[in-house]
DNA sequence: GCAGAGCCTCTAATTTAGGA
DNA sequence: TCCTAAATTAGAGGCTCTGC
């Protein structure tokens, strides 16, 4: 409660209505309203009923910023700490707020405001996903603006909920053979023998890693900067410093045999700079291309190759880069446990790794399940359960950690 | 005509914050 | 402490423009 608040009743010269007014004892600025009334009486009591407001910090002021000012501090303060990516989706956002809304002042962006936002959306044929995206991004922007005191309070905004039959995974695992196809249409790609050999080792490289695109292209043998190759004995780690890695911390990621030995093959004299340098086709001043453009040129392959990795409302989609990396999931997650699998593709969640083992075709659970009952546990499957043992509880596994 | 670049949309994956 | 919602990041691909 502050009780060194005040309002006073004024009159100011040539207006109709009764003013109220008072001084702001953190900012020292004279702040005033019109009490929307000319008789005494209710003047005072509004003022009364103000001051009671003000006093017990209910009283929520009306927002005079002004949209491209908000904008403006939102990208410089707020936005400029996070990554490129993110800075220009929110670009975007801001981009059609503006075409669609055209605010002048950032109180402008009610509830009924975005309510309409999110309607010519979907009228300009915008996914649901994508409109609760943008309304994510604006509900982060304004709950900012409330954090730094530009808008005394933020609109309730509803989100869309996730479209129904909506799939969670945009591509799938591919097979043994497709990738095979991917290798051998590479040279038909990249239009070079020479070229067509640093391109299947990318492609390699990914299948054997299970490595994010961008992540494969930061892999380095020297730089401890970016992702760095670490050979112990016949084993090859990849160490990943944390701010290249989307979980965000430095890890020490182990490989499977298969790519120590592409890893391996490598002459030592070579073993500097990156381990991937898939070459452009045409000479470009950097000599190096950039994620967007490798991942493109995957695509094509996959799409010489005819391997389609989803088929929806007749648009087809080919396997990409990150389709390698499901691959490398998926049959990692015939051999080893959920947990290492986990570890394996640096999942923070046990669900996102769970997916892959519900993933798996009726052929591979029949293996498994095979597999399982030759070891001999037929006879144990057969036989009356054993008695419960009172042992300690189950052990909670802490996927946070 | 095609490669490359840039902007944008769309989707998936992950971390962080906040409430029960 | 656990669960959920919010916030953030990343990858893929469509579209358009430009330059060779």
């Amino acid at each position: 409660m502050r009780e060194d608040i005040k309002v006073y009743v004024i009159k100011k010269a040539s207006k109709k209505f009764l003013y109220m007014k008072y001084v702001d004892p953190e900012t020292n600025r004279e702040i005033t309203r019109s009490t929307k009334t000319n008789r005494m009486k209710e003047a005072i009591r509004a003022a009364g009923r103000w001051e009671s407001e003000l006093r017990s910090g209910q009283y929520k002021g009306t927002c005079r910023t002004k949209w491209e000012d908000f904008r403006e501090r939102y990208e410089v303060e707020h936005v400029s700490g996070l990554s490129p990516e993110t800075d220009a989706k929110i670009s975007a956002v801001f981009n059609m707020v503006e075409q669609i809304l055209n605010p002048k002042r950032l109180a402008e962006l009610t509830a009924a405001n975005i309510s309409r936002y999110q309607s010519e959306l979907r009228h300009l044929g915008r996914s649901e996903q994508t409109i609760k995206s943008h309304t994510t991004h604006l509900k982060a922007a304004l709950n900012w603006a409330v954090s730094v005191e530009l808008l005394p309070k933020a609109p309730k905004i509803s989100l869309p909920s996730r479209a129904k039959g909506a799939t969670m995974m945009k591509g799938r695992p591919i097979t043994g053979e497709e990738f095979e196809r991917m290798i051998a249409c590479t040279e038909s790609i990249v239009k070079s023998s020479e070229k067509a050999s640093e391109w299947r080792l990318l492609l390699n490289g990914i299948w054997h890693s299970g490595l994010r695109l961008g992540e494969a292209l930061n892999l380095t043998w020297d730089n401890p900067d970016k992702l760095q190759i670490e050979f112990i004995r016949d084993r090859v780690m990849i160490l990943i410093p944390a701010e290249l890695e989307k979980g965000n911390r430095d890890r020490r990621l182990p490989t499977i045999p298969a790519f120590a030995e592409l890893i391996s093959s490598v002459p030592e004299s070579e073993r500097t700079g990156y381990v991937f340098n898939p070459p452009p086709m045409r000479h470009t001043e950097s000599g190096r291309l950039v994620d967007e453009q490798v991942g493109r040129i995957i695509t094509k392959i996959g799409k010489k190759a005819g391997v389609k990795v989803s088929e929806k409302g007749g648009k087809v989609k080919y396997a990409s880069a990150h389709d390698l990396r499901r691959s490398f999931a998926a049959r990692l997650a015939l051999k080893v446990p959920a947990q290492q699998l986990m570890q394996m593709m640096r999942h923070e969640s046990i669900e996102t790794t769970l997916k892959f083992y519900v993933g798996q075709d009726a052929d591979n659970l029949s293996d498994l399940v095979y597999s399982a009952f030759e070891n001999g546990h037929s006879r144990d499957f057969l036989r009356d359960p054993a008695p419960i043992e009172a042992k300690s509880p189950p052990q909670r596994v802490d996927v946070k950690g």
